[in-house]
RNA sequence: GGGCUCGUGGUCUAGCCGGUUAUGACGUCGCCCUUACACGGCGGAGGUCAGGAGUUCGAAUCUCCUCGAGCCCA
């Protein structure tokens, strides 16, 4: 280690961080498939490639970054991925607007196209923003959903699926959006509170309130509560629908609510996910009153071709004109909605491709996962818990991974493709042979899409090198990182597919990080103005201090609220530690040094104690994910043990020839040296840069620092010496004494340090006396201090009254502490170290001040 | 309505498997240009740890209740 130059006086964030970006190359970020050195798989989100990669995304990135790089520097064989989670809707709509088309416009294939055209450029805007963040991914394993390559394995494992029984096609009530016209997930489903009317209109007699008259059509039954008296008298009966006229059957169920309207419900298919409950337990007709597009249906007689909103008011207006609208009523409700473009859903029954759930398998996978926080593991188990329906996969859309299948023209039956031919696009290719049931050679590709979850869903086989011959080496993954917003989806279907697929867990962790809100506390929103990007916070402070932020913001799983506070107090750290690496280089060059020398002086030992100290606390913090511990701690070390104390009391001997020089130059280097590890996943290009100063190789390539045992005399004794140095300090100062102003002796009245090189001596610029011997000072008894952590737990209920006791002892039955103690009626045994009995001192004689730290003595002449 | 998380100086935040004086940052006030750093140093003010009850020798920390916020789900 031999230090280059000395450093700038400022430290050029901006340069410095855009240096190392064009100097790290990608390869050093590799995963080495062939190693035999411990892996860490890393299954990284990918993102929805939107064209910007907003500050949610960069905090989980930070998170990953930290891991892969202090992973990395333990040995590990890293692999960090990046994706792009290409399909879906949001595009396939940006498309529609820049190209002013919509989607049936032109041939599947063509809009696939353009949808992945401005993919592709959304990726390339996106990746920039990654590297200036100085994420260390291995582009290696880039992997984009929407090409051949992946999605052939996203078809492979839907006709394994299919193979084993998990993937089966049904009519079955479904959640439609009708503008997007396609079946969406429970988990796509948002629910939002609207403020509707309650109506209230006689039903062949019977009073019944909906909030859904446009639903008449669609009535398939009466229910009411099989205890509601009102209504005694319907069992059995048969009602005819109002201006509909079709008749309907009574059904007596318990779920009705008696409280809610008129106790009386009407049955339609399909309101809600009520109805779609009754209408199985009752096996009840199926009567669809609207259309994929949301119009109403031939069923709904004259209002056919009317949107189901118009249909509402058309038939309220009808119900007045007849006399049967007895009266409305507001009423507050939530309303299931499109999350994407919170168009109502509704449940429509469709043919629709299903994967089946199998609660008590995900639950076991679930469990055999360390979840950081654990609490969130509760989120997973509420989740699967209340699953009622299998998993929707097809959707009706284009962009996205084709079902690879066919259906026979002449007698229906299923063809499968060969797993070697995929990918395949049905719509626009033939199976391999003709009809195994029939012989025909007439087919209809499917041209139903699979959810993009289905896709993503299966981020981790890829990544660990799944090809559906076996199951790969690297699988399970170590860790998924991803926000506690997609517990419900991604790593919901992330379970549900590796055990569907590989009978085993995804990942042996998961991590989950909290939603960045904006500096005024809420959701970050267009709407309300608070959004504020990566690139700006880069350009501000650069990188390095955007990622103290993510570290040090906020307890890990908890949401974090942006705020320049943070971002300014990293970049200042970083300020404060370039100055101290500069002074220290500055010092260490002005004069060679023996690079071999042990550090000998109090001081040089209890910097490197407590080095060791803050590098067991922060490896200890890496291990549990708590970033803002770890950086908590290498703050602490680096503002008030190295720079506030240390440097303080080894300046001296840095100018002086003093053979302890070479110590401290020592010590200096080598807590350099170890800061700069310690600091490394959080801030690589300061890090880096530091390194670099020192005369080193890249710390990226350096091995994390291991602490050995803590040397305790040191570390209570230079904490001491540090406290003693401190306290004189500040006698100077509070008697307006210049910091270097020359103080007669001081004298130190303890054992406990015998020789402290003549650091304190040149810090105060006076000179020192250790004194063992306090005869001349006149000791005087002052109060009794207890030691809680003892007495507690060995006296319990007895501890109160203890103390009571000792406190009423004249002091000089307390300098020898009695064995026994008359306490509360009994004798107590006096426990080891329960308390100490503390001195006041006088000195007679000459004039002196006086200082106490802890029971330490300090005198001070007044004159040199 | 259910589940989860949270409520700590003016603001943000740590601590929360109980132990004497509650962490840090920003802000604020006073002093200080001391052979790195004024983006600095030293010192100060500012807290009924949301409220209440309980357990305990001892509670910010554990239990229960109340109030309030947020997230997830009906």
């Amino acid at each position: 280690m031999s230090p280059l130059q000395d450093l700038p006086k400022n430290y050029d964030f901006g340069e410095v961080e855009r240096r190392w970006q064009g100097i790290w190359r990608d390869e050093d970020n590799h995963f080495d498939r062939t190693s035999d050195r411990p892996r860490f798989v890393i299954d990284t989100p990918p993102p929805y490639p939107t064209g910007s990669f907003h500050i949610g995304n960069a905090f989980n990135w930070c998170y990953i970054d930290f891991i892969a790089r202090y992973r990395r520097m333990q040995g590990y064989n890293v692999m960090f991925p990046q994706g792009w989670d290409c399909h879906g809707l949001p595009t396939e709509v940006k498309v529609e607007e820049i190209h002013g088309i919509t989607k049936n416009d032109v041939p599947r294939e063509e809009f696939r196209k353009m949808c992945r055209d401005l993919t592709l450029m959304n990726i390339e805007k996106m990746r920039h923003t990654l590297r200036r963040l100085g994420f260390s991914i291995d582009w290696n394993t880039e992997y984009f959903t929407m090409l051949p390559e992946y999605f052939r394995k996203t078809q492979l494992s839907f006709l394994r699926m299919l193979a084993d029984g998990y993937i089966y096609q049904s009519e079955h009530p479904v959640n439609f959006c009708t503008r997007c016209e396609t079946a969406i997930a429970f988990a796509e489903v948002a629910y939002e509170p609207r403020e509707t009317r309650l109506n209230y209109f006689d039903f062949d007699g019977v009073e019944i309130a909906t909030t859904r008259p446009e639903l008449l059509a669609a009535c398939v039954a009466v229910a009411v509560h099989p205890e509601d008296e009102r209504y005694s008298d319907l069992r059995g009966r048969r009602l005819t629908v109002p201006i509909f006229s079709h008749e309907v059957p009574v059904i007596i169920d318990e779920a009705v609510d008696p409280g809610f309207g008129s106790g009386a419900v009407m049955i339609c298919t399909f309101g809600d996910k009520q109805d779609v409950h009754w209408w199985k337990q009752h096996n009840l007709e199926l009567r669809k009153a609207i259309d994929r597009q949301g119009n109403m249906t031939g069923t709904a007689g004259k209002y056919q071709g009317m949107k189901a909103g118009e249909c509402r008011e058309a038939i309220l207006a009808d119900m007045k004109e007849n006399g049967i609208l007895l009266r409305q009523e507001p009423l507050e409700q939530r309303v299931g909605t499109c999350w994407r473009c919170k168009t109502p859903i509704e449940i429509m029954s469709e043919r629709q491709w299903f994967v089946k759930i199998v609660p008590g398998e995900i639950m076991a996978a679930a469990r055999q996962i360390r979840w950081t926080p654990e609490h969130m593991l509760l989120r997973m188990e509420n989740w699967i818990n209340q699953m009622e329906w299998d998993w929707c996969i097809s959707r009706q859309r284009i962009f996205a991974t084709p079902i690879p299948v066919w259906f026979c023209s002449s007698c229906g039956t299923m063809i499968l493709p060969d797993e070697d031919d995929l990918p395949v696009d049905p719509t626009s290719s033939l199976p391999p042979r003709p009809c195994s049931t029939c012989g025909s050679s007439e087919f209809v590709g499917e041209e139903d899409v699979l959810d993009t979850w289905m896709d993503s869903s299966i981020s981790v086989l890829n990544v660990t090198g799944w090809n559906g011959t076996s199951i790969p080496k690297t699988f399970p993954a170590q860790l998924r990182p991803q926000g506690h917003d997609i517990i419900r989806t991604w790593a919901f279907y992330t379970i549900l597919r590796s055990v569907a697929l590989t009978g085993d867990r995804p990942w042996d962790e998961i991590l989950i990080n909290g939603m960045v809100l904006g500096e005024d506390g809420f959701k970050m929103s267009k709407s309300r103005g608070n959004i504020i990007s990566p690139e700006e916070i880069v350009r501000q402070h650069g990188a390095d201090a955007l990622r103290q932020w993510a570290a040090a913001g906020a307890t890990t799983g908890s949401d974090i609220m942006f705020n320049w506070n943070d971002v300014i107090a990293a970049s200042r750290f970083q300020t404060k530690l370039w100055n101290i690496a500069r002074f220290a280089l500055l010092q260490i060059g002005k004069r060679p040094f023996d690079h071999t020398a042990i550090p000998g002086p109090l001081a040089d030992r209890w910097l490197l104690s407590r080095l060791a100290e803050t590098t067991a606390e922060v490896t200890e913090a890496m291990e549990l994910y708590q970033f803002d511990r770890a950086l908590k701690a290498i703050r602490e070390f680096s503002w008030n043990v190295l720079a506030d104390n240390y440097i303080e009391l080894v300046k001296g001997r840095l100018y002086s020839d003093d053979p302890g020089r070479d110590s401290a130059c020592r010590a200096l280097l080598e807590t350099l040296d170890t800061l700069c590890r310690l600091m490394a996943p959080f801030a690589p290009h300061f890090s880096e840069e530091v390194s670099h100063y020192l005369g080193e190789e890249s710390v990226h390539k350096k091995p994390w620092p291991v602490c050995g045992p803590v040397d305790q005399e040191a570390h209570a004794n230079g904490g001491l010496l540090s406290s003693l140095v401190a306290a004189v300090r500040n006698y100077k100062h509070e008697r307006g004494l210049a910091l270097n102003a020359p103080l007669g002796t001081i004298t130190i009245f303890t054992s406990r340090i015998a020789d402290d090189s003549g650091d304190m001596s040149r810090a105060l610029n006076g000179p020192v006396a250790w004194e063992c011997d306090q005869s001349m000072l006149e000791k005087r008894p002052g109060e009794v201090q207890f030691n809680m952590a003892v007495i507690g737990p060995a006296l319990r209920k007895d501890a109160k009254a203890f103390m009571d006791a000792v406190r009423a002892l004249p002091p000089e039955r307390l300098i020898v502490p009695p064995a026994l103690i008359r306490a509360g009626g009994k004798e107590i045994t006096v426990p080891e170290g329960a308390f100490m009995l503390t001195y006041h001192y006088l000195v007679g004689g000459e004039e002196v001040d006086i200082i106490t730290v802890d029971d330490v003595i300090v005198t001070i002449r007044k004159n040199p």
